[in-house]
RNA sequence: GCCGGAGUGGCGGAACUGGCAUACGCGACGCACUCAAAAUGCGUUGCCCGUAAGGGCUUGUGGGUUCGAAUCCCACCUCCGGCACCA
């Protein structure tokens, strides 16, 4: 072989992958058009396919790399099953980072922005993900924040945008209130600092009304992963049971309190109130506890979110001096307030119930007050006392008045229609969920078109005056408000109603909101007349296909559902649930640790696509495990992939030289044979591994047992009309199923064997014929205990199988002197002989 | 504490319905090519005993069901994720 050749015949990904992505530019391959658009063929079904947008800092990461191959490979299996795939890119540009940056640096956040932007810009291209670049959107862009606010004017319009005072969760660091969602164990998501409570006011959307029917449209979604389900039915959290009204008389206040456990009111033996319970003041005002509850306020306010909840705490109140009425006996109780009541939870007070609650115990036994017990029964696991309290589950009343002897399940129902019928109480629902705390005091988002006129209140901005757009301001430092507020020219306007001098909105919104709707802008990109027209959301949505990182489980997934359900009922969107099918993506690690600049382990996937090439770093991630888990990421894991490429490289080049085009596989016997059912067993495996959860590791697997099998049979192939013509499409099989993974190879080589265009051809279908064989290998057991293997007809009777098995060379042996006792048959795949 | 998920060679992992445990890849070792190396091609590679033929053991641990268990059941251990004073 000449040097010339040599080098040709080497595998330089750098230059393949550049003769691709330049074809598919030029042609704009994966473009489609809307419905009414020429170019748009509606003989297909359509596929929305589609990837969480990233968030664009810095270059993209491995975390990006895996989601964008797990995506691209979907989208590419999609169109080669003859659908119209809508496979967008974008980015959710406004954020925290950015701003940051700028606090320190100086540089704005619109020009890190832009550059980070064109970084991933660069590496998605450089990838070959299949992208429709006409669509392309950025978050920060005026022309996509206008319809954000749009969206927001929208909800303000249907009340589900609303301003009020109310204890917000504030992080000292980002100097911004956070929503419920973005504080983990007491701590901001973002940046750890501990939370504050604070109450301010802010903007939120109820998307607690919303609550219910999140939870019930979880049947309309085809096929989400369990534990995101699971996840959002604890977030949203629903409880069934009553509230009950327990009245001050002195004072002439009610309690209403929210109990699952209407059942136990009889041993409701003392009451308490959260320490920000609005009343706790009216209720000791001048009284001799005034100071104490003070005090203990005091106390409480200062204690942090994680100490608060911290296990094993021990209980803490203090008296009020106060009484209310227990509404089923009448018995007045005394009032605490003590920090094991949350305000967020319920209305804030709770009835005490020693007897059959543990905390309730807890707190009975620190303050020495009674316990009652009202249900019959022990439960040694929760049980603190000789009488078996408290006690958590079910049994006959007792001390129950006229529900004594009565199951408490029975008396449950009961107790409620007595309370119904005295207008004490009535069924109820309760949710953990809270409404979404939307306003930040930030800069780096879209601002809230919203104007404050002292005349007339809240102003919404007029639509024909959106976007607001954020000015640009000097000084990003963080001040306790948004940095907006200094933009002194911008803040001051006329109210659009009575066109007297005001004030804008100077908070802008989380950026969850700009990633709550974008599916549906890339619809219809560059519609400036409305957020998208109707007709092609009818004809895209909803999203078939949506691949995200785990860690949005709640947070985005949950708002992008509540957006997608307020939409549908204000008759901008014919669907409910925006995602109908949801594949969450494990985490790559490397030496078994989350990557971080701190530990130094941080892989770029730029420096792997230099040198391995984009389709072996491509195909590694979606090699190094099932994608729905994680996997640990290793160099030489990456250069495997390449070697297995290259083999392919190779091997389509050596038979393109030493094969003559055009030879008929029908008549095929022996080693062509053998290579076909192998072609045909890997489009079979592949095939239902990305039906079966997109099990790519197998399904790649597959491809490099087709490969080996090529490279083992080839010698006995070259020269014969069928062996030609079974290696050549053993090759472009492989091609063929490696494409999704490796776009770039597999036209290449598909190229080389057939002249075709991969992506314009269907998606092969497996032979039957061919995935089954004359003859099967028999294992021979004797007592479960594998001895030999034979060969036997497919089609041999049991009769038949128990011959073979029985006359195989290493289990005579084991049967000799030996009375068989059973003989277990599973014709086509193994003979059991039990003996004694 | 409650709810999920996982535990298989030196490593990543495979085994689809209870039927050959360890596919595929990495690593390691050997051979060919080469003056040599790289690259490539071919082969070996779960553990223990044995020169070998062969035998025994092995899917976190202990028990059970079954002719047969990585797979089903019970108990336990470890790791990961979520929720957690939620009334």
């Amino acid at each position: 072989m000449t040097e010339a050749k040599e080098i040709e015949s080497r595998y330089e990904p750098a230059a393949v992958e550049a003769r691709w992505q330049k074809v598919w530019e030029d042609e704009a391959t994966w473009q489609v058009p809307n419905p009414g658009q020429t170019g748009y063929d509606d003989s297909k079904p359509k596929a929305y396919v589609l990837e969480m947008l990233p968030y664009p800092s810095g270059e993209p990461h491995v975390g990006h790399l895996k989601c964008y191959s797990v995506g691209d490979a979907i989208a590419h299996f999609r169109r080669r099953h003859g659908f119209e795939v809508i496979h967008p890119m974008g980015y959710d540009a406004f954020g925290l980072p950015a701003e940051n940056h700028a606090i320190k640096t100086g540089e704005k956040p619109q020009v890190s922005t832009e550059r980070a932007i064109e970084s991933f810009r660069d590496q998605f291209r450089r990838w070959g993900v299949s992208i429709d670049w006409s669509r392309e959107i950025g978050t920060h862009e005026p022309s996509y924040y206008r319809w954000t606010q749009w969206i927001f004017l929208k909800l303000f319009e249907k009340g589900l945008a609303y301003r009020e005072e109310a204890p917000v969760q504030w992080c000292p660091t980002d100097a911004t209130v956070l929503a419920n969602e973005q504080v983990v164990d007491g701590c901001c998501e973002r940046c750890g600092t501990e939370v504050v409570q604070r109450k301010l006011e802010q903007w939120f959307f109820r998307i607690t009304d919303y609550a219910q029917r999140l939870l019930d449209d979880f049947d309309l979604l085809e096929s989400w992963p369990e534990n995101v389900v699971t996840m959002q039915r604890n977030w949203i959290g629903r409880s069934e049971g009553a509230e009950v009204v327990f009245r001050c008389d002195e004072l002439d206040l009610d309690f209403p309190v929210f109990t699952t456990r209407p059942d136990t009111l009889f041993g409701a033996t003392f009451f308490v109130l959260a320490p920000e319970h609005p009343l706790v003041e009216k209720l000791v005002e001048g009284t001799e506890q005034e100071s104490a509850v003070a005090e203990y306020l005091k106390q409480a306010a200062k204690t942090g979110a994680v100490e608060r909840a911290a296990e094993d705490r021990p209980k803490t109140g203090v008296a009020t001096g106060r009484t209310v009425t227990n509404p089923v006996n009448g018995e007045e109780i005394p009032v605490f307030v003590a920090d094991y009541v949350l305000m967020e939870y319920g209305t804030g007070a709770i009835m005490a119930v020693p007897g059959h609650d543990l905390r309730d115990y807890e707190f009975a036994k620190a303050f020495d007050l009674a316990v009652k017990r009202v249900i019959e029964g022990t439960d040694p696991e929760v049980a603190r006392d000789d009488e078996g309290l408290p006690y958590p589950g079910d049994g006959p009343m007792v001390h129950s008045g006229e529900f004594d002897g009565k199951g408490n399940r029975e008396a449950y129902e009961e107790i409620l229609g007595w309370l119904g019928k005295e207008g004490r109480g009535e069924p109820a629902i309760n949710y953990r969920l809270r409404d979404w705390l939307v306003s930040r005091q930030r800069y780096w988002g879209a601002p809230i078109p919203i104007v404050h006129c002292d005349g007339c209140g809240l102003v919404p901005v007029p639509e024909d005056q959106l976007p607001v757009l954020l000015p640009e301001i000097e000084d990003y430092a963080p001040k306790g408000q948004s940095p907006l507020a200094a933009a002194t020219d911008w803040v001051e306007t006329e109210c659009p109603e009575c066109g007297k001098p005001a004030r804008r909105e100077t908070d802008t919104m989380d950026t969850f909101v700009d990633s709550s709707w974008y599916f549906l802008r890339y619809l219809d990109p560059h519609n400036t007349e409305a957020p998208w027209a109707r007709e092609a959301a009818d004809h895209w949505m909803s999203v078939d296909q949506y691949i995200g990182g785990v860690e949005h489980a709640i947070l985005h997934l949950m708002y992008a559902r509540f957006f997608c359900k307020a939409l549908a009922d204000m008759d901008l969107l014919g669907v409910q649930e925006p995602f109908s099918n949801l594949f969450t993506q494990g985490m790559i690690t490397r030496d078994g640790a989350k990557m971080s600049k701190s530990k130094g382990n941080v892989v770029s996937p730029a420096d792997f696509v230099d040198r391995y090439g984009a389709d072996a770093t491509r195909t590694y991630v979606c090699f190094m495990g099932p994608p729905i888990r994680g996997g640990d990421w290793t160099d030489e894991g990456v250069e495997g992939v390449y070697r297995f490429l290259a083999r392919l490289w190779r091997l389509s080049g050596e038979v393109a030289e030493r094969t003559e085009s055009g030879g008929d596989t029908s008549a095929a016997e022996g080693p062509a044979r053998d290579l076909l059912a192998k072609a045909h067993w890997a489009i079979d495996k592949a095939t239902g591994d990305f039906e079966r959860g997109f099990q790519f590791n197998t399904a790649i697997s597959a491809v490099m047992e087709l490969v080996n099998d090529a490279y083992r049979l080839k010698d006995d192939l070259y020269g014969s009309p069928e062996g030609d013509a079974a290696l050549r499409f053993a090759t472009a099989t492989a091609a063929s199923l490696i494409f999704p993974f490796a776009p770039h190879l597999g036209s290449e080589v598909y190229e080389q064997m057939t002249g075709e265009r991969i992506w314009e051809t269907p998606w092969p279908e497996a032979d039957p014929a061919l995935l089954v064989s004359d003859t099967v290998e028999i294992v021979v057991q004797v007592n479960g205990k594998l001895r030999d293997r034979v060969e036997a007809p497919s089609d041999a009777t049991e009769e038949q199988l128990l011959e073979l098995a029985k006359a195989a060379e290493k289990v005579a042996p084991h049967l000799e002197g030996k009375q068989t006792v059973k003989e277990i048959v599973v014709p086509g795949k193994l003979v059991n002989l039990v003996v004694e």
